[in-house]
DNA sequence: TGAGTTCTTG
DNA sequence: TAAAATGGGG
DNA sequence: CCCCATTTTACAAGAACTCA
C-alpha cells in the first residue's frame, strides 16, 4: 500500500476490516458494539466479534478462535480483548504507549530450529553490552530469522546457550525473534561454555557489571561504539529528527574523520568537501543533510533533552522535565534535591540527571550545541502549537458550551485556520453550536463537515 | 509489589 | 525483518 | 535506465529497572 502512485495500490487486491471509529457527529455511541455496528450498517465490513458478559466465555472464546486459526482465509496472530463500554475506557485510559482498556490474547508463535553459529557482543548507547546470537538463516511466520538477542550474561549462563549448539527459536509476537532454549540431544562434543567478555569488544577497556545489575557496562564514555550510538540517538526520530543521517552514515563520517561528536553534525559545511568526496555523496545528498541537519535546531526542549540521552531520561521523563523547566540552562543549573520533588522523578533518576550535568564533558556538549544554535529553551504555547487547521477555512454558528466565539476563533487562528462570516463553497468546517439556524442548512446542503467544540477540541490536542 | 518506563533487539 | 523511496553513479 | 546503498517505517516483546 505504500506507494507514491496510488494507482499502484489500486491494482493490488486490497480489502479492509474496520474495527474501530474514532469520532462521529450527529451521534452519540455508547458502546464499541454500538460503533460497529453503525459501521456495518454503513457499509463497512467489520472484523468479527463479540460481546462477552464473562470472563470465562472470554477465555473459551480465544481458545476456540485458536483452533479456527488455519480455516481463515487470512492470517492471525490472537485474539484482541476490549472493554466495550466506552465511557468505562475513559476512566481506564492510556499509559504513555498502551491504552488500558484493550490487550490481546496471542496465539504461541511457531518454533523452528536453527543453530547459533557465533555469539556476538554489541555495545549499545549506554555501554551495555548485549549478546546477540548469529544464526543459521531460517524462515519462521514469514521472515527470515538470523540474528536474535540473548539479552545479557545470566540469559545465556541459564539458558546455557553455545556457540554451535541447535537451538529452538520463535518470533515473540511474531516479530521479535527469541531463542526458546537448546536442543540439548543435538549438542556436539566439543562445544564450550560460552565465556561471556570481561572486556569491551570494542575498545577494549575493562567491562564491569555491578553487584545485583543485569548488565556488563563498557564505562569508557570515548569508546567508539558508545559515542556512535549516541549519535544515532541524537539524531532519531523521537529525539531531535534530523533526516537522511542514519546509522550508516554516521559511522562512514566517523570512520573518514568527518565527524567525531555530535557538534560536528552542525558544522558539516567544513568538511563538503570531504563528503561530496565520498562514494555514493552528492550535492543532493549533502544538501539534505544539511537541510535536516538546519531544520533540527528549532526542536522543543523536551526533545533535546531526551537527545541527550541522560540514563533513565527516556521520552517521557524528558516531557516532564521540560514541563518543569524552561530551559536546559535551568536544568543543567538545578539540583537532585529539586528534580526529586518532581511526580514521577524518583532518587535515582535525580540523581543521575545531577551526575550527567557534573560531567564537565556533558556541560561542554550542551555549550557547544547552543553555539551552534540549537534550541534549547521551551517554545511558548503559541509557538508550539500545531498547525492541523493551516489552510482551513472555518466558520462558527451558535453558542458554543465552553467557549466563547473569540475564544473558538483564536485557537482555530492559533492552530493556522481562518475564520471567515458566512457558509460557502470555500468552507471546510462548521463549527456549530446550540440553537445553529440557517448556517447548519447550508453547511449540510454544501456537504460541508459540521463540528461540535468538544471534537474541535479532540484535534488541537 | 504492581504499574509504567527505559533499553534493547530483529 | 521487509519493503518502498531516493539519489549516486555507471 | 538500472543497480545499489541508505533511510525510513511499521511491526513488537522481554528484561531490567524506577516510582510510589
Amino acid at each position: 500500500m505504500r506507494q507514491l502512485d496510488p494507482k499502484l495500490a489500486a491494482q493490488r487486491p486490497l480489502d479492509i476490516f474496520v474495527f474501530s471509529i474514532e469520532s462521529v457527529q450527529g451521534q452519540s455511541l455508547k458502546t464499541h458494539e454500538d460503533s460497529l455496528r453503525l459501521l456495518e450498517k454503513l457499509g463497512f465490513k467489520v472484523g468479527e466479534f463479540q460481546v462477552f458478559e464473562d470472563m470465562n466465555r472470554v477465555i473459551e472464546h480465544c481458545e476456540k478462535v485458536k483452533n479456527l486459526r488455519g480455516d481463515l482465509p487470512f492470517e492471525i496472530d490472537g485474539v484482541v480483548l476490549k472493554l466495550n463500554d466506552l465511557s468505562q475506557r475513559e476512566k481506564l485510559g492510556y499509559t504513555s504507549k498502551n491504552p488500558k482498556w484493550a490487550t490481546a490474547f496471542k496465539f504461541p508463535p511457531e518454533e523452528v530450529e536453527t543453530m547459533v553459529r557465533s555469539i556476538e557482543i554489541q555495545v549499545g548507547r549506554t555501554g551495555n553490552l548485549t549478546p546477540v546470537a548469529h544464526l543459521t538463516p531460517v524462515q519462521i511466520s514469514g521472515s527470515t530469522v538470523s540474528k536474535a538477542t540473548l539479552h545479557n550474561e545470566d540469559y545465556i549462563a541459564e539458558k546455557d546457550i553455545r556457540e554451535g549448539d541447535v537451538v529452538v527459536v520463535r518470533k515473540a509476537g511474531e516479530i521479535i525473534p527469541e531463542v526458546v532454549r537448546v536442543n540439548m540431544d543435538k549438542r556436539g562434543p566439543d562445544t564450550k561454555v560460552f565465556e561471556f567478555p570481561k572486556k569491551c569488544p570494542v575498545c577494549g577497556s575493562a567491562a564491569y557489571r555491578n553487584e545485583g545489575e543485569a548488565y556488563r557496562q563498557c564505562l569508557n564514555a570515548s569508546c567508539p561504539a558508545q559515542v556512535r550510538r549516541k549519535m544515532e540517538h541524537f539524531v532519531s526520530k523521537k529525539a531531535m529528527q534530523i533526516e537522511h543521517i542514519g546509522a550508516s552514515i554516521i559511522e562512514r563520517f566517523m570512520d573518514q574523520g568527518i565527524i567525531e561528536e555530535i557538534p560536528d553534525l552542525y558544522r558539516l559545511e567544513e568538511k563538503k568537501e570531504k563528503i561530496l568526496s565520498m562514494d555514493r555523496m552528492g550535492e543532493k545528498s549533502y544538501q539534505r543533510m544539511k537541510d535536516s541537519v538546519e531544520a533540527s535546531k528549532q526542536r522543543d526542549l523536551h526533545r533535546f533533552v531526551y537527545a541527550l540521552g541522560i540514563p533513565y531520561v527516556g521520552e517521557k521523563t524528558a516531557k516532564v522535565l521540560a514541563e518543569n523547566y524552561d530551559s536546559i540552562d535551568e536544568i543543567v543549573g538545578s539540583s537532585k534535591e529539586a528534580f526529586e520533588q518532581i511526580d514521577e522523578i524518583g532518587t535515582v533518576i535525580a540523581k543521575e540527571i545531577e551526575a550527567f550535568f557534573q560531567e564537565e564533558r556533558n556541560v561542554v556538549l550542551v555549550e557547544a550545541l547552543k553555539k551552534a544554535g540549537v534550541n534549547t529553551e521551551k517554545k511558548k504555547t503559541n509557538t508550539q502549537a500545531s498547525r492541523v487547521f493551516e489552510g482551513k477555512k472555518f466558520v462558527l454558528t451558535g453558542t458554543l458550551p465552553t467557549l466563547t466565539r473569540d475564544q473558538a476563533k483564536e485557537l482555530i487562528e492559533k492552530h493556522g485556520g481562518s475564520v471567515s462570516g458566512s457558509v460557502s463553497q470555500k468552507t471546510d468546517y462548521l463549527l456549530a453550536g446550540e440553537k445553529a439556524g440557517s448556517k447548519r442548512d447550508k453547511a449540510l446542503e454544501l456537504g460541508i463537515d459540521i463540528l461540535t467544540e468538544e471534537q474541535l477540541m479532540e484535534w488541537v490536542r
